[in-house]
DNA sequence: TATAAAGTCGACTGAAATGATCGGGAATTG
DNA sequence: CAATTCCCGATCATTTCAGTCGACTTTATA
């Protein structure tokens, strides 16, 4: 499993949006503002989450990002792997040539190594870093003054 | 924790020579054949475990090295460490800008995650890899057909 | 309908790290 | 002395990382 800041700012990013999407979507030059993150860096890494259908999107004025899913059923592991794209710290992810054809000596403590942080970083979810994030800020989260657009498909204002 | 195929190489090799250091110091150009790694490389590599005194030298025709310490007491970690110098996931090591002043929110995540793997890298030791080692190759070691110099700083043949 | 706010996409770039090489040493044995 | 082996620093090529840029599409709203 590969640790890279990529995999760092997208879990930041996604805890970022999971703490203010109450709020209708959010702007991913506002994340990166908050966070310290380029704007431009980010949207490579939310392309990548959306086709992960970890994120939806929301174009035009107002428009954002919301979580595709409950924050409970997306995983710290999800998220890395969804922007860090190949899981294993093996380098031969099974096939490829450790040593001569046959496995190298030490294959198989690499694939127990990639399980065992892929099994932690995946018992650990978007809302469980919520709830550790507001018990630590008590509530500073500062809410829009304008009419948000829903997260959801359907219209925000019913009349279709 | 970094994961490269530096500490895999440095494994590795650790291993080649836990299992074959019985026959005397163990030549860096054997395991850089056997292992197929540069042999600079691991000379680089050796380097560093020296230093760490995981490993101890023996200079001169016969010469090689040999595991410092018993093999139960080397734990993969160690080695890791050893070669891979920075050990931590947090980016921050405690100290940096995670953001602005702050620990950035996924802060505990990733030293949790560092501890996490540490703790598991560090459960494992040299002798452990040997004997999974053994059980599948079933002893096909070859030994060397010339008197070996010894491991230890006392003189191979008493006539000091 | 024009404009601005947003996401979408692909190509590109600079810098750092990685993996590896080279050359010249120093120690030791025989 | 010569061969073997460790020792060490400088250097190098490639890859990866993190980030940038520019052009485009979608959509709300004035």
């Amino acid at each position: 499993m590969r640790l890279t800041t990529k995999g760092r700012f997208a879990v930041t990013a996604m805890l970022d949006l999971a703490l203010r999407q109450e709020n209708g979507p959010v702007t991913l030059s506002g994340v990166a503002e908050r966070q310290r993150i380029s704007l431009s860096y980010l949207e490579q890494l939310f392309g990548k989450l959306r086709r992960q259908e970890l994120v939806a999107s929301v174009r035009g004025p107002g428009g954002g990002y919301c979580l595709a899913r409950d924050a409970r059923t997306i995983s710290v592991a999800q998220i890395i792997i969804a922007v860090d794209e190949p899981l294993d710290a093996t380098q031969c992810g099974g096939k490829e040539n450790c040593l001569d054809e046959h496995r190298c000596m030490t294959h198989d403590l690499w694939s127990n190594l990639s399980r065992h942080m892929f099994d932690y970083l995946d018992s650990i979810n978007l809302h469980d870093l919520m709830v550790q994030q507001r018990e630590r800020n008590s509530h500073k989260v500062v809410l829009h003054d304008h009419a948000p657009r829903s997260c959801s498909t359907e219209p925000a204002s019913v009349q279709a």
